[in-house]
DNA sequence: TGTACATCAGTGAACGCGCGTTCACTGATGTAC
DNA sequence: TGTACATCAGTGAACGCGCGTTCACTGATGTAC
């Protein structure tokens, strides 16, 4: 089967294109430029069409590849933790996120900063997309079915959104379990870990906050008190 | 003074540049074109200089007006409200934001989302991007002076960031009365305020959440809860 | 009120670049008999 | 094991664009006396 050697050679070159672009999405944003990547790479610019389709194509691929790499960081750091220490978990999964954020800014731009303009996801970045959040799905999950994690009672929530979050339950099985107070509670912290994340790399906090770190650590633990884990 | 006219002209050439340019940061991004600018305003593309003396130039201009124009809207929306109902001017405060952000998504992005790769925002940027966080500084102090608003006594906060919180009190004298546990809570709601907006405005909740208002209202009503308003 | 001079908006050409994508092609590597 | 054929990576030229910025200039508008 010497055509293993064709497809690995192929791998590898592609895997080299998608590395120039990570480190051109560092300099230059999400604006690739697929003449550069060739020119990085040695090659003619029409070579590059023989490993992706188009701009955008290579785009999807980073997009992918950093929710992947980020959702298996969350997985890995989240997994040894023993299932009953809920705040453990939840601090691990906090604490992934940042170490990821802060070691890959730009793919960290890439997935939660500005739309890139001109550019539409696929269907295919969702999966991928939805890795990191499942963890924690899983630590409420866990909460509600051994009933550690209590439910608020306010506010009310509107009609509306009880209904997308009876669908989300519906939709993705990890979330089932969880009643819609304690789900709103957690997107909603879900939401501002990515705030703080967001505050902290694109410089809202410049001039506020010296240690990030800490400040993120102070309100990793503010939000795991309020939603009751222990 | 004849030389009013010629002022005036070159007052409303200026802010019809930047209207252009607000129109182009909606479908191209913070990547503006000074050039297709020239183009829509019917001018070659070297009298733009008269006006900008560069392209980092405009993009600071549009981001102070953007800045200042979110600024006044929160400052707007809030003055009104009787001063001792607390949770009356935080409802203002986050609906201004979100009004402000769903009527704005590429000044949202401009202000909020990745910074734009090879631009540093000058000094001149600070004051307009801090009023808006003044109003929630006057909320949390006004409360904490009249004692209506109290601290939360856990997690603990480590030293590097009770100086952080203490230095913010010392040079922006609206933060000053706020006790530290409040300050660094307010911050937290703050970005979570903003995670959420950068959630609903950049396609984190397409599919997840259908009534956007309504769940952004749920969350501010929660925040408000913990933070003690009423 | 009229005239000389200064200011300044806008022109047009140029410099020196950049880009994504297509297409006919060469030549090496693999596959099937 | 040897040969004919198919696959496919990479080339090089071209199409049709784009860009920011500089500079010498024209001509209208304002200012000072």
């Amino acid at each position: 089967m010497a055509s293993g050697i064709r497809a690995r050679v192929r791998a590898e070159m592609t895997a080299e294109i998608k590395s120039i672009a990570r480190a051109q999405l560092g300099t230059e944003g999400a604006n690739l430029s697929l003449r550069a990547i060739a020119r990085d790479l040695g090659v003619v610019s029409s070579a590059v069409y023989r490993y992706f389709a188009s701009r955008d194509d290579l785009l999807t691929a980073l997009i992918i590849d950093a929710y992947n790499d980020l959702g298996s960081a969350v997985e890995v750091a989240e997994a040894p933790v023993p299932r009953a220490d809920l705040l453990g978990r939840f601090l691990a999964v906090a604490g992934a996120l940042h170490d990821w954020a802060t070691a890959n800014p730009p793919e960290y731009a890439l997935l939660y900063g500005s739309p890139v303009p001109g550019y539409a996801a696929p269907q295919d970045t969702i999966g991928p997309a939805a890795r990191s959040v499942l963890v924690l799905a899983g630590i409420l999950s866990d909460g509600a079915r051994s009933g550690r994690l209590s439910s608020p009672t306010s506010p009310r929530l509107a009609k509306t959104t009880r209904d997308d979050l009876r669908a989300i339950g519906r939709e993705m099985p990890a979330f089932a379990g969880i009643p819609e107070p304690l789900l709103a509670l957690g997107i909603g912290a879900w939401a501002q870990l990515f705030g703080l994340l967001s505050f902290e790399l694109f410089g809202q906090l410049v001039g506020v906050v010296s240690d990030y770190r800490a400040f993120y650590d102070y309100q990793v633990r503010s939000i795991a008190e309020r939603l009751g884990l222990t």
